[in-house]
DNA sequence: GCCAGTGTTTAGATCGATCCAATGTGATGG
DNA sequence: CCATCACATTGGATCGATCTAAACACTGGC
């Protein structure tokens, strides 16, 4: 009797652990309306999950045919499969992946961690990878990082404990290697996308040398002398390379590169309009920009515009990564085309390939990119041209 | 014996069943390896996903100690803690998600479903949600459905196997929210985003109305009287009430809306920009135009500019949404913001409240907007404003 | 009638975690 | 010495699916 007594105490006494988050609550309660239902036999109509087992129940086969049948199995005789089916459409039962997959030792969804997705060219991305992986029934598991390496570290941990097929991973600016290796585990496939990061893994870049070199090539076919590198973070790695292409051709073209003509900028709109002064602090000033980014470009002109010259007439830029603005600004934006989109696809079928495969070798490429002409890129004003 | 020779071979014999799309392969391999390890006793260093299992033999205490551990309960003692802990780092064990929920019955994901990322007002209210769900711990399930009833079904039943804790949809146009209903399962709460869908779920919208009446009485207070509403498609939701939201602007200010000059078009700058023609076919023409949103507005200024007028000097127009590029057109865009960003974390923060509770009201919020005046919307140039 | 072979179905173990009830251990108090 | 209680720990069942090996039902051949 006493015993009795502390038996139905016990439960009561529980502490209600505070570390499981919130859902607990819920979830307790959840299970005891569970077992009340089912000790009852009470029909399932109320809120309630249906597994494969009330499937089998209800059209009395056994569990494992009903598996066979969700799966398509040439096994199952085509009358069983089609009670099944059956049932399953009249009681409305929905299919747990994640129990699957945790006994199939399979996984089903990848995880994605781009800075930031009102960036357009991290949009564009990701709808690439996302649109590549649902044509495989794989879903995307979205982390965003707002360039700050701690929540990318958060992001990535979390991320890993839903145990994806791997990670796309397009590193928060001082990102450290062996830290996202560490918070991911050992054997969790990543890619890394648009910025380096140490470590043994596939590595998809834009080629940004040649690039920035193929505008400014274009600038100086134009007859342009003095040109500017305009914008955009002096350690990042994308940053880095493109001012090494725009080096590259100013050095075959024989032009000396002027140092005070780099200009640091964070890599926005907003900030690049602020640093315009720098262009012209002395004279000559640099008659052509070769910017950073589209960001960057549209904020110079909008700088260009403010203290009162024509962007496209009399002083000529080109962007990088033609966002969809470029071609809509006033005037439209010469620019280097990357193709994000088209990236995102085979990031993501490179993921699910290494998942497939672990042993393949790592692939580090650099994509091609292309200019596309547009009106910023104008030659230089005769006067300016000429004079000294 | 001969039973000996069966059962080395029935394995074999096994018809690689083709109904596991490709993951298989792979997995029956890792099983085989997995085993043999096992009973060989290897130490741990290969490919090899560590469980709450290894930490617990590797410290000598039990998987529940672990698990207790794990969720930072307070039973355990601060040794056994520091112990366990210690191990887990040793061994670089990741916590599996996934199995955790599949047992407690929680979740820790929600669905997303919008029409497409690189949509920068869509783009924005992912942030948001994704944001917003960051915080809590949970990962945001992304699905992109690019307009399409039929990919939106697809994504929408893949997105439902993963058992998230609800889903944040957008629907495409043309969505029936018994179909929807149908695919997701009963009990799986929705968050209905920015356009209408039949159904008893919670919904969030701007307030569209509002919004292009705002629109609409700034340019009749600015002295126009000729204003056509410019773009979107006829039946889409948000179109219609923004269409209404104009025409009762002109209704109080009695001015006539004249039917030709409601001009629809794909809500795309492209399509807006080939359509401009339709606002000119008769005279008078309108001086001003309420756009659908600001992707049109900024079409609706390119063909105006084609044409050899001045937006923004003798011809005005208001956009709607506020996306980044508003504020960077020429001239810049007067517009409508909704701060999609703010939505996104609201309806995160819903639908895990809703999942929380599944009992609590269905709300229909509208959320209220805000008249943003640049510099597309001038005064009606004289000789138009007073002349016939 | 027995065996082999094919086609179909199934019971029971299992994936990696959590939950529950029970157990072991001291400390305290009568 | 026993009962009580708080604290710490644990074994075994369990979540909803899959996997394996075995069972079952036929058919046909000898």
């Amino acid at each position: 009797m006493l015993r009795q007594l502390r038996k139905s105490i016990t439960p009561k006494r529980d502490k209600r652990l505070k570390p499981f988050p919130a859902k607990c609550e819920k979830k307790a309660l959840f299970i005891h309306k569970r077992q009340r239902e089912d000790s009852t036999c009470m029909s399932k109509t109320p809120r309630q999950k249906l597994t494969l087992n009330d499937v089998a129940r209800g059209c009395g086969v056994s569990r494992a045919t009903v598996s066979l049948v969700l799966r398509g199995s040439p096994l199952v005789h085509a009358d069983t499969r089609a009670k099944v089916e059956a049932e399953i459409r009249r009681i409305g039962y929905i299919y747990n992946r994640a129990a699957a997959n945790l006994r199939s030792q399979t996984c089903s969804s990848v995880g994605l961690v781009v800075n930031d997705l009102s960036n357009p060219f991290f949009a564009e991305f990701a709808a690439g990878v996302d649109e590549a992986l649902a044509e495989v029934g794989y879903v995307t598991l979205l982390g965003s990082t707002g360039e700050s390496v701690q929540r990318q570290q958060a992001v990535l941990a979390s991320l890993a404990e839903h145990a994806p097929a791997g990670i796309i991973l397009s590193p928060a600016e001082g990102s450290d290697g062996a830290a996202v290796a560490r918070v991911v585990g050992a054997h969790l496939p990543i890619l890394v996308f648009n910025r380096e990061l140490e470590g043994d893994w596939d590595y998809f870049v834009m080629d940004n040398l040649n690039g920035a070199r193929l505008a400014t090539e274009h600038l100086i076919a134009l007859g342009h002398r003095r040109i500017a590198f305009y914008g955009g973070h002096r350690d990042s790695s994308s940053c880095r390379e493109r001012r090494e292409g725009y080096r590259q051709a100013l050095t075959r073209a024989d032009i000396k590169a002027e140092p005070r003509w780099c200009i640091e900028t964070a890599p926005t709109r907003l900030e690049a309009a602020r640093q315009v002064g720098a262009l012209f602090v002395r004279d000559p000033a640099p008659t052509a920009a070769v910017c950073y980014n589209d960001a960057v470009a549209l904020g110079l002109q909008l700088g260009l515009v403010a203290r009162g010259r024509h962007p496209g007439s009399d002083f000529a830029l080109v962007g990088f990564d033609d966002i969809p603005e470029a071609a809509l600004s006033t005037p439209p934006l010469t620019t280097i085309a990357t193709a994000p989109r088209a990236r995102g696809r085979q990031a993501a079928e490179r993921i699910l390939q290494r998942a497939r495969d672990p042993s393949i070798t790592v692939e580090k490429r650099s994509f091609p990119v292309q200019l596309i002409i547009r009106e910023s890129s104008c030659p230089p004003p005769e006067a300016n041209g000429k004079a000294p």
